[in-house]
DNA sequence: CTTGACTCCGTACCATAGTCCGGAGTGTAG
DNA sequence: CTACACTCCGGACTATGGTACGGAGTCAAG
């Protein structure tokens, strides 16, 4: 049976290399020792943890948020109400992004369906929608400079 | 009437001065000339140029594509096709984008859906099904090293 | 005419998720 | 035993959209 060392554990994992060094650095997953003389061996369950990594990250779980899931994991304590409650937060997260994009799809075809689609940039109601945003004159709520600067 | 100095263009357009800055750093707006002594001073065009960055941003083109749109608008010969163009392309990744969400909408809700939502980790459903991807014996598409890490 | 607020400018830094590089060491096939 | 491929390692670089800093100059009120 060949070591497990980098090259086998990214291939077994689905990532790159450079991906295993990276979640290294970022305390995602532990650097095995090195060896006296030799290349680093990896233990199965590195390879399942980078795993774990990729399909919380398809869920949209970023990597500091996945990081935590797999303190929770590695805590005694972790009711499994804590990672419900996670998993659950996310889901609103990923609601409102897709209520977001809505609101975006709706204003951008919009534009398009009264966009007449031909002739000149002057004519075109797009760009127009886009540039014509007056009427609001500074200084509503901001009072000095530093408010707005902050 | 004052002058419109860097502070008052930046409250009068809703961002910070920072970010004018950083527009101008981009080439996203013009700085203006530097007087022989004294501060710069922003025409007004300045001000719905921002906002009209602003809102494209809204709509979810990035800095650069904003850039090519305000780049189109200068351009003597523009159809208002290629305007409508990229607003359609916009769209279709936008849709795309909900298409993706909405796909780990799904998968959030079945996790959610099957935890138990209390007691101990062992029987979390949503850490299991995580974890488990089990099933993919590397090197299904990968025969060396180099192609897992380009 | 001083003081305090503001501008100007380059540079460095933040988060996110990696990718690439180059030199030195190592493992193995021929 | 010698190539050659691979590992190890730190550090630099990518893209995105800004934010922060520090010192020098400037403006306006008191």
């Amino acid at each position: 049976m060949k070591p497990l060392i980098i090259s086998r554990a990214a291939s077994r994992a689905g990532v790159s290399i450079e991906t295993i060094r990276f979640y290294e650095r970022k305390g995602l997953i532990n650097q095995p020792p090195k060896p006296v003389s030799g290349y680093r061996t990896y233990p199965a369950e590195t390879v399942c943890r980078i795993k774990f990594i990729r399909q919380a990250q398809e869920l949209g779980f970023s990597l500091r948020e996945i990081d935590e899931l797999l303190a929770l994991k590695a805590a005694p304590g972790t009711d499994c109400s804590d990672v419900r409650n996670r998993a659950t937060a996310k889901l609103h997260e990923v609601d409102t992004k897709i209520e977001q994009l809505q609101g975006i799809r709706v204003a951008l075809r919009e534009l398009i369906s009264v966009c007449p689609g031909r002739g000149a940039l002057r004519a075109c109601t797009i760009m127009e929608s886009l540039a014509s945003v007056e009427g609001d004159k500074e200084g509503q709520s901001s009072t000095t400079q530093k408010e707005n600067t902050k």
